[in-house]
DNA sequence: CGACTAGGTGCAATCGTTTTCAGCTATTCT
DNA sequence: AGAATAGCTGAAAACGATTGCACCTAGTCG
């Protein structure tokens, strides 16, 4: 029989509602009073029930987290930004793969408000009208991390994926390539996969250049895409001199792929990345990749979560985070002319 | 102002306890009242208050998840096991990063306790008495995973380090090798990082190979922990020919290493891992390595807990999943004589 | 045909807190 | 000195479900 609050009263020869003072910190209490009921709770072992405050005070400190898929590098990295946000604001964290399955998306939410959640943090690609449908339906803020909603109502933390895919380009160009391919994440996510998509098409059309069909592989975004992305890219009469890949581990599958061959990077082919996974620093030669701050959007995510459950002013909801690229190995050293 | 069963029992023109019963599938309700409620849920749009029911009901289908850091691939697949099994058996995760911190896990105990999981699986290196004190005070069941306790009392899932590293030293030394180095984890780890090192020892006391303190080094589990013990390895005049590794990540900094300074793996160099992360696969040449079932420990520890927490018999409380060694190219084929 | 049984339902207590409100004491102000 | 105020405290009503128990109706059995 576990103690209770009224356990604690009677010992401490006080009223339940003195201890509820006492232990949520309210300092309308004499300090000897207080002093009475820590010991009496720490005598008893007190451990207060969290469940029943829930549903006396319409507050859980809990946030629901929904993820496609904790063990993807990414995503892992997101998740740990959120949490660490979450545990300096005492919110703990209910965390669900989603798969990226609509059905369980939309299942999962349900759950999460079910469970009072005080907010939601969602991660995925697409939003569609069914999530939009259920996620008004929720008397809590949801924040979208690592993605947006297309009409821009919901609040949300992400990076220019455009931009993203343009400035990749656009680096390959200004080094002079004229051949570049690209392996792109699935277009069915209009992000991660189309919206970098258009960003490479736009810079080869600034530049000039047209797009080859020969030199688009769509990927899924894993390692075995990249690998056989090359195998395309190789089989071509005409071979790209230049690829870049929508994701790290693509990169990697890249790399590999033409070293297999017997070629060299960045030598006879330059690669760039996307991600900045620690993946990119643990291969030979280093990766050259767009930075996306993938920690940082888990954590503003979660701070910006804190800022609508605590009712106060947020001047943007939605935050565009900056991305870089950082130059390693698998690129050739631009000469900087003076 | 949120519909509650009060609301659905008006509007279906019943009692809250019959709603209730519609509710959790109770089969003693007449087919057409089931119907008129079901009728009313839907269209008052009801959502069950799961806070509510956790405190009635006292279960909350809520299992406490103590990781280390989930931003580390190993821990990350551990997790997406366990999340996968929970989901299987309908509970959700609260999941919280330790960051191997005592103070911060027995913390984390506490706060999971208070919230009243049904259960918690623990993920952490050392168990302590400090540990053993908490989770003694625990009224729900708690299940180690990727962990064990001196003491033997707590359930938990692993694998036996001692052998695994015992295996993999063997391997090499079967492969000729009398000059094998060992990038050792944290010894204050007394599973990945000391019961590893002392399989390590044992193969190469039965072999009759001295152990030499410079060909040990004593990482941290994280890739440049590998780049650097090759540097203590190359600078040697008698340098080892093979180096066994007490993680991936170290394994690959090792053959980096090596990499770097000129020579081949495997030729110049045999390494093998441990872990069999993703990781292990995307690196050149692939790494030979030590597989733990890590998906499984997390999937069988929560098949485990959801035993416990319906009270079923258990058989044996400690469980110790089978490893093995995955052999690719950074270790040559060995000749098989027949 | 009377007594049981079983299915179906509602009443009301209970879970362990928070929180409003009122009341009491002791202090401060005029 | 009397009134007003500030600081502490307790009583009791929520919060929104679950669940044991009693009750009622039909159907079944001998």
């Amino acid at each position: 029989m576990p103690i209770t609050i009224y356990d604690v009263a009677r010992e401490a020869g006080v009223s339940m509602a003195t201890v509820s003072r006492v232990v949520n910190g309210n300092p309308n209490v004499k300090p000897t009073t207080r002093k009475k009921v820590l010991a009496a709770i720490e005598q008893l072992g007190y451990r207060p029930n969290a469940v029943a405050r829930g549903l006396a005070s319409k507050r859980t400190t809990t946030v629901g987290v929904i993820i496609p898929d904790i063990s993807s590098a990414f995503f892992a990295e997101l998740a740990r930004g959120i949490d660490d946000i979450a545990s300096m604001y005492k919110y703990n964290i209910i965390l669900s793969d989603s798969d990226q399955r609509l059905e369980r998306e939309l299942h999962l939410t349900n759950t999460l408000l079910e469970k009072q959640v005080d907010g939601i943090i969602f991660m995925g690609r697409e939003i569609t009208e069914n999530h939009m449908e259920v996620f008004t339906t929720a008397a809590v803020p949801i924040v979208l991390a690592g993605t947006k909603d297309p009409t821009g109502q919901l609040p949300s933390v992400d990076i220019s994926h455009f931009e993203a895919g343009y400035d990749a380009t656009k680096f390959l160009i200004n080094a002079g390539h004229t051949r570049i391919a690209m392996v792109t994440g699935p277009l069915g996510d209009p992000l991660a996969g189309m919206r970098r998509f258009e960003g490479y098409k736009k810079a080869l059309d600034e530049a000039g250049l047209s797009m080859k069909d020969s030199y688009v592989y769509n990927g899924n975004l894993r390692y075995e895409s990249g690998i056989k992305a090359v195998k395309q890219f190789l089989s071509l009469v005409e071979r790209p001199t230049a690829i870049f890949a929508a994701s790290d581990e693509m990169a990697v599958g890249v790399i590999h792929g033409i070293q297999d061959s017997g070629l060299r990077v960045p030598d006879d082919m330059e690669v760039v990345g996307f991600d900045n996974i620690r993946l990119a620093e643990m291969v030979r030669p280093r990766l050259t990749t767009v930075v996306q701050p993938m920690y940082d959007i888990g954590a503003v995510a979660m701070r910006l979560l804190t800022k609508y459950m605590n009712n106060e002013k947020v001047e943007n909801h939605i935050v565009i985070l900056p991305h870089r690229i950082e130059e390693r190995e698998s690129t050739k050293k631009i000469e900087t002319t003076i």
